[in-house]
DNA sequence: GTCTATACGCTGATAGAC
DNA sequence: GTCTATCAGCGTATAGAC
């Protein structure tokens, strides 16, 4: 659901089905790209999971590569893109591990992110650009984060605030994509928490 | 080319000609599923450019999936896997960055092991088995180098060797991920090394 | 808005001539 | 070993009735 099609009127207006049904094939899709990648799933399986023609789901979104945006920027907009929003009064280190602790409950948000991404280094991928700037953004904030308490003295010494925003989320990536293929074997709070006290000094 | 190919009589044996051809195939499938993934990539792709119909190419490899394995066994017979293979006298710091340095070479072979690995996440893929044991392996020997380190008192206090092994690898492959999409904005061997000087004391 | 029908290309794979 | 011919199936997308 964007903003275009609930603004104004609000949500009791006449697009009001129409935008629930958009939203039920975002999910679907989700779903399905979840499993089988943006290539490895068809139009068809979303609609299969709808319960809707394949030719009544292009009425909504004219093409496949506009199904494969909405349900990017939808997980985006509804969890914040699966990366920590830290809470008012909530240190990094607990925000990162409490958003991993939730991760683990949801491994289909995870395989989403993963396979999209690396899918989206491919030729003529419709996501490459989403994934190039939420990579931007990321680093960009959490580096902010780390200035600032490289302001408080509670950066280790040495430390670059901007590596070290890439290399958390190479880690929590990387630490993810282990644990979506052998979960009992990779410990991911363990190794967020291990790095970050590392390189976070306590209070 | 593979042992039982080569073995016994030797390179000029009697199959000498059908294994240069398997080998230039298994190059050619190389290079396209790093470039469009596994799903994504044809055999009419692959037999484009070895030169040859597709069919002939089935001559060779019955089925795409036996092509895939090949072309992922071969990478790892030739290069190690792309990780640091620890020169004797050579600290573990120092292979990985040479490895490192050694990657940003051949971005190919490291789009490759990026796009195949999280594709294999997806249903029925047939690369899925390969990176299970890939990942064990590595987190296994990582995780001895970083004993054998603690065992001359070179490794951080409290750092969980095999923790560490995990987030090793994650890292790698996480920030290998940043650098093919934006390299101008990520440091590989600075980000590798940054975490490594963390948690390996100097001699 | 939803459907059926369909266009049209490409897919991996098989059969069989040479 | 290499090819042509061909298969059955699936892919996205379009046209148009209702």
């Amino acid at each position: 659901m964007t903003a275009s099609e609930t603004s104004a009127r609000g949500r009791r207006g006449p697009y009001a089905k129409a935008a629930e049904k958009k939203q039920a094939i975002v999910e679907a899709a989700h779903s399905v790209f979840a499993a089988r990648g943006y290539r490895g799933g068809s139009l068809q399986d979303v609609a299969d999971v709808v319960g809707m023609s394949q030719t009544s789901l292009l009425h909504y979104f004219p093409a496949k590569s506009d199904l494969l945006l909405a349900v990017l920027e939808w997980r985006d907009q509804v969890s914040g893109d699966g990366r920590a929003p830290v809470d008012p009064g909530e240190g990094l280190i607990d925000a990162v591990l409490r958003q991993t602790l939730f991760n683990e409950k949801i491994p289909g948000v995870i395989e989403l992110y993963t396979v999209l991404c690396a899918e989206s280094l491919t030729q003529d991928h419709p996501g490459r650009e989403f994934f190039v700037a939420r990579f931007a953004n990321l680093r960009r904030d959490y580096a902010e984060a780390f200035e600032g308490l490289a302001a408080e003295g509670r950066l280790r010494a040495g430390v670059d605030p901007r590596r070290a925003a890439a290399s958390l989320i190479a880690l929590w990536d990387g630490i993810q994509t282990q644990w979506l293929l052998e979960p009992e074997s990779v410990d991911m709070a363990g190794s967020l928490r291990d790095y970050l006290e590392l390189i976070v000094l306590p209070e």
